[in-house]
RNA sequence: GGCUAGGUGGCAGAGUGGUGAUGCAACGGAUUGCAAAUCCGUACUACGUCGGUUCGAUUCCGGCCCUAGCCUCCA
């Protein structure tokens, strides 16, 4: 496998420092609204990832945090007038109900940061030992210059940097370019007891505490968004590496591109955002991962009303295809080679719906039941790994349609059948025309009638 | 201003130093009671721009233009 690594900028052979366990942690959201289909990017990508590291390695443990600790969330719940608990619980609930809708598998380790604050204080403990951290006015900052090698993932040269002004500064830092890892809360705040009073964790150093909790010093792969290779990547790198006397934080780094509305990146502070469950309201969960998959994962993607169609049409060819197969058995001969190096090959997924459309191709001219066995044995296996075309074609194509309507649809469109085979064909065409009033289509196809949400 | 990605046919979107993916849309044909679907075929003189290297570049190198992202919370 080769994937592409944000800190070496190239594509490399993939590697696990253990072959027999691989280790990978994924950012997660903080939660302190619904998140946005930009934000369900990552978890579909990665979801791909983990899918196609269980195919090739005997074992992964995958871990996505939930940043359940942000003064977002503090201000969500004052705004609110709730429990920040509250707030925390009912967007965490959210983000797995929408991510479960796009058909992502959920992580083996959700940590919590709430649940790893006594990890944080030891990290940030280890930092101040080793010289790497110092408390001041209730904060502890990470002190970067003590550790040279800051800036290598995000190619960012420190002095440029200050030069930038950008930087907040603050009487207590030492150097502008240092960072929180602890700063202290007011009563109002929610707030930890701490050797360096009550108070509540940075933004970076949760990450790092949590990645060490459940999968060592040295993780094999960390992922998330572009917009988050600078700062947080490269804070989380600096903490870990001197938290643990140097050894290698993450070996490799995998960014995901942003997705563009309008031509410009989504995100809630430029409010430009649709949310997952806007989107799952307009079409299926399916569709909607489809799109996310269609373009390279490092390439920008643009959401539109087009993309959208375009994915449930080719989506629709595809379930038309397993529909014609409904009653042949797939055979388990796994996913094809060209499918597993294409995946192989950096995650390259709009080069295997190339391959799936070719295999859609083959199914709809498969003359034997070998043949026709195979083919829907390889787009299920090749569907599997993307986390597609496992849903029930028919199911697929009544749609949002109720049973009780469904069944009267069947019925009338078995009428329509009679009228046919009495060559009543102004009847038939009178029946079609009166579904197609419903947005129904009709498609006759050689073993059978089918109806379809058009 | 600095850094990082990109600019591919009507749209989406891979890829490659030399036989121009794939899907959608378009066109023609087959099939069909008619449609739809399916299959076959065609076309769109496709690779931002100007130079360079090369027998040959969309693919390598350089300049320029443009777009997006990061440099501050952000997936």
């Amino acid at each position: 496998m080769r994937l592409y690594n944000s800190l070496t900028r190239s594509k490399t052979d993939f590697v696990p420092q253990d072959p027999e366990h691989v280790t990978m942690y994924v950012c997660g959201p903080t939660v302190y609204s619904f998140a946005h289909i930009g934000n369900a990017r990552p978890a579909v990508v990665f979801d791909v990832l983990a899918r196609l590291l269980r195919h090739d390695y005997p074992k992964l443990t995958y871990a996505r945090n939930i940043t359940d600790i942000d003064d977002k969330i503090n201000a969500a719940a004052a705004k609110a007038g709730v429990e920040i608990g509250e707030i925390a619980r009912t967007y965490t609930q959210a983000y797995y109900d929408d991510l479960e809708a796009l058909g992502v598998q959920p992580p083996d380790v959700t940590p919590h940061v709430t649940e790893h604050v006594d990890d944080i204080i030891s990290m940030i403990e280890q930092l101040i030992a080793a010289d790497h951290a110092y408390a001041a006015e209730g904060h502890v900052l990470f002190n970067v210059p003590s550790y040279p090698d800051y800036g290598k993932l995000s190619n960012r040269d420190r002095r440029e940097m200050i030069a930038g002004a950008r930087v907040e500064v603050a009487p207590y830092k030492q150097d502008p370019a240092d960072f929180v890892l602890w700063k202290p809360s007011s009563d109002d705040q929610p707030g930890w007891d701490s050797p360096w009073g009550r108070g509540r964790p940075g933004w970076h150093i949760e990450c790092s505490a949590m990645a060490k909790a459940h999968l060592g010093e040295t993780i094999d792969i960390h992922g998330g968004g572009s917009d988050l290779q600078f700062p947080h990547h490269e804070n989380e790198i600096a903490q870990s590496t001197c938290a643990h006397g140097g050894a290698t934080y993450a070996r490799y780094w995998l960014h995901n591109g942003l997705l563009n509305l309008d031509g410009q990146k989504m995100a809630k502070s430029v409010g430009n955002v649709l949310r997952i469950r806007d989107v799952l309201q307009q079409v299926p969960g399916e569709v909607a991962r489809y799109v996310l998959l269609s373009a390279h994962y490092r390439q920008p993607l643009d959401w539109s009303d087009e993309v959208l169609t375009q994915a449930r049409t080719t989506l629709d060819r595809i379930y038309r295809a397993l529909e014609q197969l409904k009653d042949v058995e797939a055979a388990q001969a796994g996913a094809p080679d060209a499918v597993l190096q294409s995946l192989r090959d950096d995650l390259n997924t709009p080069q295997v719906f190339a391959e799936v459309s070719e295999l859609v191709r083959a199914a709809n001219k498969a003359g034997s039941d070998a043949e026709r066995a195979a083919v829907k044995g390889s787009i299920l296996a090749t569907g599997a790994l993307l986390g597609l075309f496992q849903a029930d074609p028919a199911g697929w194509f009544a749609g949002e349609t109720g049973d009780d309507e469904a069944t009267e649809i069947d019925a009338l469109v078995a009428q329509r059948q009679q009228a046919r085979a009495d060559k009543d064909f102004a009847a038939a065409d009178r029946i079609r025309d009166e579904l197609a009033a419903r947005n129904i289509i009709i498609e006759d196809a050689a073993g059978g009638v089918r109806w379809r949400r058009g």
